[in-house]
DNA sequence: TTTTCATTTCGTTATTTTACGAAATATAAA
DNA sequence: TTTATATTTCGTAAAATAACGAAATGAAAA
């Protein structure tokens, strides 16, 4: 039960979901995703670590970089299914078509020094 | 993208799946659902409230009483695939079943007057 | 090694959520 | 009509959540 409360909370947010949508396009780092959301990158980190513990993404260590990505493969059978239904949902979301423009311009090596 | 996040925040409160999860078997009133839960009543109707504003139950005036059912035949596809998910999940939660075997034992004749 | 910089953790504040009891509302029963 | 009772609304208190900046951490570059 608790585990189903902690999934749901963590799909309950407009930040995460902009985040999991983003995600779905490519693997991102979090000076990245503060760029597109205009949040502190301690907020991001948060949500990030909410969404890895609820089992919809995973981290890997690239560099200086930690890139964040979709935990596509989980044996989560419950993620699963959330994620699949996710990949349909808010596609035609005017604020998640703007997410995804800009972050193809977002460059982690032009923005992330600050 | 708002409606997406109130859809899910109504599923992350432990005593919202319990609600959810008993209307599967049959609808309740308020006092039902207060004496398993054993929660307040005004807060069981805030629970319903949000449930209800989120699409996933209805209300129905019965003589004294409102009985609160699941909403089965939404028209919102979001809300549709999730009570089909959750009707597959979290039947084998020990506090689902207990619910499930107190809530056949609740008279609401009885025990409403309080 | 020292410096740089991406990320996380910590402490704090503001907001939201959950819960309660009391009062208000509405309907059935007397 | 009056009384009884099921439900909702209101006001409030406690707990959880989301946000920030500053400090700490850790890995790459100099």
């Amino acid at each position: 039960m608790r585990n189903y409360v902690k999934i749901f909370k963590a799909l309950s947010d407009s930040n995460r979901l902009r985040i999991l949508k983003m995600l779905e396009d490519c693997p991102m780092c979090v000076c990245e995703i503060r760029a597109v959301l205009n949040l502190a990158n301690s907020t991001v980190s948060k949500h990030l670590s909410l969404l890895r513990d609820a089992g919809f993404i995973l981290d890997e260590k690239n560099g200086k970089w930690v890139d964040y990505k979709l935990n596509d493969k989980t044996d989560e059978p419950q993620v699963r299914k959330l994620m699949k239904l996710m990949t349909e949902w808010l596609n035609d979301e005017a604020r998640i078509k703007a997410d995804k423009r800009k972050l193809e311009i977002v460059d982690r090596n032009k923005i992330c020094n600050i």
